[in-house]
DNA sequence: AATGAATGAGGTTTCATTCAT
DNA sequence: CATGAATGAAACCTCATTCAT
């Protein structure tokens, strides 16, 4: 009995940590190639699995990018909420925000996020498979907005600019692509970008006084 | 032979105002439906015109793309040329050049530089075949640091950012995607949007007093 | 203007002369190796053309079955009617009928219409595809009745006998597979097992006297 | 040892009943949906067990069809015995025949008998690997036309008709499809079909008085 | 013995590109 | 020139079969 529930939670361990494999490598190769360009031989041969081992993960090559979306876009809001709690002022936690959406691991994710809003094909996928993404990213901004209203509620941020507009200008921040050649030419660590940038946004929406 | 000579350049004329003719509804097609789900007969038939005529004009799909955007940048430099001569203030003008990038025509071809920086394909594409956008987003990005640079001569800006952070933060602002939601929701009018970003944009790199 | 005309005209009729190729090709295999065991690339490479070209002709491997037994009920409705005109009495008729069906060209199409009312995945295909065959067979099936009827009308056939039953008899002896057999083993030739049959059938639908 | 001997045979008559049920499943699941439209998955969930344990019993799809068959003919062939011993008179067995070929769960074996002679791929399948298949066809064949000579012999039937011919006419009918519409309209009950088409094949055969 | 995850050959379909007319 | 039929490479996906557990 025993043995076999153990026997059980260890194929289905195995079979998460291979799921979580696929996901992660499939995310790679789609920010490498593109949606298109990536074919599901391509994800399979850099996963060391056969073609038709991913199909019993999931069930089509869309599913496949909308459950890679949806897995980085909750790990996202866990790790927001984490790093929420470490601050205090409505600012602070914003520039946290924005440095954890840069940091290491994250930018690979952030860079997915961003593509969401920029290329034509996944807004398409999105409208119509991924229903659930739609409310994770509507929490994300959603959490924006409302560090935003507090700001102001404090006097810390301009009441006369519009939250959405102000979340909206925020959010486009996170688009890691417009530093890729800052970075490529070596002059900043991601880091000093997101300092400044951060330092151009927040002064921009500070309260006069 | 001046029968000749005119009927040549007819047909000339005709060539051009025909290849124009592509690029503008291939522009359309590539926005509405993206890169790879465009298909070279949607294409064609929707100038009307057979699939081997496009490959007259274009030597294939790719430098169909490459040609679009390269014209898009050079008539978008032509026009920020234009519109920096109106404006006197380094900030004044990009302002103008904010408001231009996001009025009416020119919303899409923004949409579509955007789309350079943000989809991986694409990037790919330039990286192989797109050796002389590279020189035309340079000309635009250089216009821009040169008015920040000037200002920052002036007093008008912070000296303190680095000129090639302050330019990267501008040119993320040209990313109309994000903007689509609010417009979409109905509660601003693009105006509004560009106005209220810039102002973010501007207090924030503005001299301290 | 003309020659334009004849020009299309010629490709138009070359295009037919292609499809009826394909039809007549696709109905071959068909036959040989059922509906699944049949690839596209076998009937293509069997006319002698590309695998896109039969998807030129034929958006899918479904379609092409349904246009092949289309055209097969279509052509036979024409031969019956052809055939019934040049007999007299409603049994002359049927005999008529009956060994046209059998003969040369028409064995292969009668095979076809048979198969239809044999395997499961053909009737799958139908009951979702071929609205438009179920009101071909409705009229073959309907001039037998008609004439069946007309028989017993004037005596010839057993007027207690259903005549729904009788068509489905009827047309249960244009199911060529039995007689494969008997072919096979060569002690008969077609003509003399529809002679036999159809004796069988008429002695059996006489009216008592 | 008895102990282990009495074991074994339990095994065994587990194993022969699971194969038996798997048969039984099968068969059902090949006439519902057709031997390619049916997946060993399928087959396998429906019985209740993996999908491997299929390939213990048999060693492919083919032997697993093929199998159906045979049982089915073997079946058939016993069940015919019983029932042409009720009987006194060729004509009478012949007719106790129909009706026990249409009868409640002989209905199905006699359509997948039917579907031999008329789906190609099933065809090539025999010739392939169902030898043994032909012999017990053979023996239902022979069954039949020693009947029929007996009535011959006995001035019941037609002697000039060749034995070989009323014999195929006689299995023609036994291709439940083509009633099916009939029993689908609601007007017929099977016996009602049998008994009308038995009455129009007895006729016909019935020697001249 | 039983399982079911893994495999990979094979099938259908699309579409950029070519080329004879 | 312009056309659009033809091509065939390449993608997605299924499923019979195997084999480690």
């Amino acid at each position: 009995m025993t043995s076999s529930h153990v026997h059980r939670s260890l194929k289905e361990k195995q079979r998460q940590e291979r799921e979580e494999l696929i996901l992660k490598v499939a995310q790679d190769v789609f920010l490498e190639r593109g949606y298109h360009e990536t074919s599901m031989d391509e994800i399979a041969s850099r996963v060391g699995i056969a073609k038709g081992t991913v199909y019993l993960h999931f069930p089509g090559k869309d599913d496949l990018v909308i459950a890679i979306f949806e897995r980085d876009m909750q790990e996202i809001l866990r790790q927001m909420d984490a790093c929420l709690d470490c601050q205090t002022s409505p600012q602070a936690k914003l520039e946290a925000l924005l440095h954890f959406m840069y940091a290491g691991l994250f930018s690979k994710r952030t860079q997915l996020l961003s593509s969401i809003y920029h290329s034509a094909d996944m807004k398409r996928l999105f409208a119509e498979k991924g229903g659930c993404l739609r409310d994770l990213w509507d929490q994300v901004a959603h959490r924006v907005a409302q560090l935003l209203d507090e700001g102001k509620a404090r006097g810390d941020f301009d009441a006369t600019l519009p939250t959405s507009i102000m979340t909206s200008t925020f959010l486009s921040l996170l688009s890691p692509k417009s530093y890729e050649r800052l970075l490529a030419e070596g002059r900043f660590v991601p880091d000093d970008i997101v300092t400044h940038t951060g330092k151009i946004f927040f002064r921009g929406i500070q309260a006069k006084h």
